[in-house]
DNA sequence: GATGAATGAGATTTCATTCAT
DNA sequence: GATGAATGAAATCTCATTCAT
């Protein structure tokens, strides 16, 4: 079960990256038109109009070629949201906070079945951490935006709140890309995740209740 | 691609019943020990201690018994929220939110690595509609306790309001349990899940800002 | 390069030592013809009447099958030795080396273009180690008679004799089996091993010539 | 399996047969630590620093590459032994031995596990034809000095004699390099082999014994 | 019903060889 | 000549499923 997972060669001939696009292009195709399960190497070649070889010159494997569409994907994602945070850093608070959930939404709309497999599908691992560079990007950034907005957050914890937020976007993001409701309309539900976020932000902090009852489940994932 | 779903047969023999349990269980320890794509029939009936003949016995493929056991989970799961609402309902909204919040979260500790891989991994889009009947009865009650504090809840539609406060809870409980922070205690997130849920549903109204540009991209997810 | 060389299944049920001896056979007689690298898994399955799952189900991969192979054709003829020898322990030691030598001839003449590839294509690996059992029971044999001979035997160290005997024994038989000559008939050829074995036994000691120089290469084998 | 075996050109540029030393030498030293089956042309050229193309200039296929190595290792032990024997013309049979299997041993001593390669996972029967060159020079040299002291060597023909004594010192001296003893010194080693071949030589002859059995076994190796 | 050995389509991966640059 | 990216036939191996016992 254990597989190399960083790609054979980084190519760096303009041939040979042309290559490598064309097979993660393929991938991508395929892994959205026929789910995990569905793609294999031979398909991808394929679509790719290359050789089964040619994959295995720069993937060592088919988990590496994933990943690597995986990391690719997260830089996509990382760029397009700095951008858009960029250009906002001077607005006011609830500006920033809906331009980042459209700016996550945005980038997430763009191959949404693509990002289903890539997000759901995956096999799991800690190929994550490829992700981390882009995320600690992301979390840089929008704790600048958060603390050039320091008194209107009733956040006690910056650290937390920027986390938080962050989560709340992505993980509904993700729901509303990987399984759109029928009921509601996309624009409602944008404007609903905002309203989730800024919410949380903007809350008035609340005295804890005490002898409230806590979980007290074991969380040991490692079982 | 096309395959049965149902379980071949719905046993209701003592014996036939255990074997079913037995089975599922299995499913359970390997999916949550080796990833999807780890799984497979053998190796399950080898940690069942009984003949792969004997899953076949009970279910037609593969699919249908991780199938059977998502229905499982959810069916679970919905008894665990629905009895710990059911005891929550003439209390504040506040109270009511945090029940919901430690409910969720409770009801997936206990298995975390299993549910991440049922969650995460599973590859199917269909079957879903298996929870579909947990879901809906998760909703009926959340609608029930939202509309007995009607008047504390700022969002205009109540629909809406479920909807969301339930994918801001799952989502963020999922994010939770399956990818644990290492900079935040359990209680942390926990409040911090209860803040986005009632942040969300009592942040005041504001008037739409007007000229802002919406998000028009394509959302079809059959390419 | 690390593969697990050990049968995957020892199986002790009569169906299941029925399709491994099929299996070897079917390897041995594709190995006899094809030589090593004509040999392959789909080819050897289609030989043995079987599918290639069913070498799996027993083999872990190709090269766990041939080492299997090689093990039993190791103690095959350590049987077939062993069993000459016990018929010759009490006569002169000529006739016991005589013995000896028409014994590995016979052995390996039984399959001996299985031998050659057995023997000359087997990528190396320690494997060998396999044998070690079957060797061992042979060099005890040997010992045993020459044991019952050392007033014959000139050599001052019996170990080595043994060592010698059979080394010299074993590499003539190889290499008379393996390409065996054209010029000389197989009985004189099995004379002359038997004087090279015997004449090594009993040539008089020689008082070591002072001054000569000796080898000091490095013998260091893992360049 | 039908392969052209002479190298595509024999090129006399100075360039070029540096091309194909470096070549060679790059197999010798892949065969060496990876063993045949672990030998692909790919890694040949990476060893040599040298691209796939430039091997496929020199040599038409990867067989014909390694029955050149073959080829070049034999002329290169043939000249050691050819060297020492000519030093040893005028001595003792004895000393003449005595050089024959120091030659032997030191030549296979200086890439031992090279030999072991090529002697043992060689996979072509035919190619030893290559060798045949050497081997026809050794011998004569061998009965010529063999010839000088007909009258200690108690074999009846002399060209069996020469063949045998050339069997047993490479045999012995394959069998010592290639799977070194660890209870026995190498000049203990040389001393043993010495001591077979010129056992061999100067055993008594000895009448038949009549009645004995005789070998009648198929030794067709064509099955 | 239970078993598990057997199956074989199909997936992954390798590597000798070619050929455009 | 030299290069090395690209090729693809062929090899290795997997695993959902069947079926005789």
């Amino acid at each position: 079960m254990k597989i190399a997972i960083k790609p054979r060669k980084t190519p760096k001939q303009v041939r040979s990256q042309g290559m490598v696009d064309t097979i993660l292009e393929a991938t991508a195709r395929v892994l959205a038109k026929h789910g995990y399960s569905g793609t294999n190497t031979n398909l991808i070649a394929e679509v790719a109009g290359v050789s089964v070889g040619s994959i295995y010159q720069y993937f060592p494997n088919k988990e590496s070629l994933i990943a690597a569409l995986h990391q690719r994907h997260a830089m996509q994602m990382r760029d397009t949201i700095i951008h858009v945070l960029s250009r906002s850093k001077k607005t006011t608070l609830r500006e920033a906070m809906k331009a980042l959930v459209n700016a996550q939404l945005e980038a997430h709309l763009v191959e949404p079945k693509l990002h289903y497999v890539l997000d759901k599908a995956f096999p799991f691992r800690d190929l994550r951490k490829n992700e981390n560079t882009a995320e600690h990007d992301i979390v840089g950034q929008v704790k600048v935006i958060l603390g050039n907005h320091r008194h209107e957050i009733r956040r006690p914890n910056l650290e937390m709140a920027v986390y938080i937020v962050l989560k709340i976007i992505e993980s509904l993001v993700h729901q509303t890309v990987l399984e759109p409701s029928r009921r509601f309309t996309l624009p409602d539900i944008e404007d609903a995740i905002f309203e989730a976020a800024f919410g949380y932000l903007t809350l008035p902090i609340q005295r804890k209740s005490k002898g409230r009852e806590k979980i007290s489940v074991n969380m040991n994932l490692n079982t």
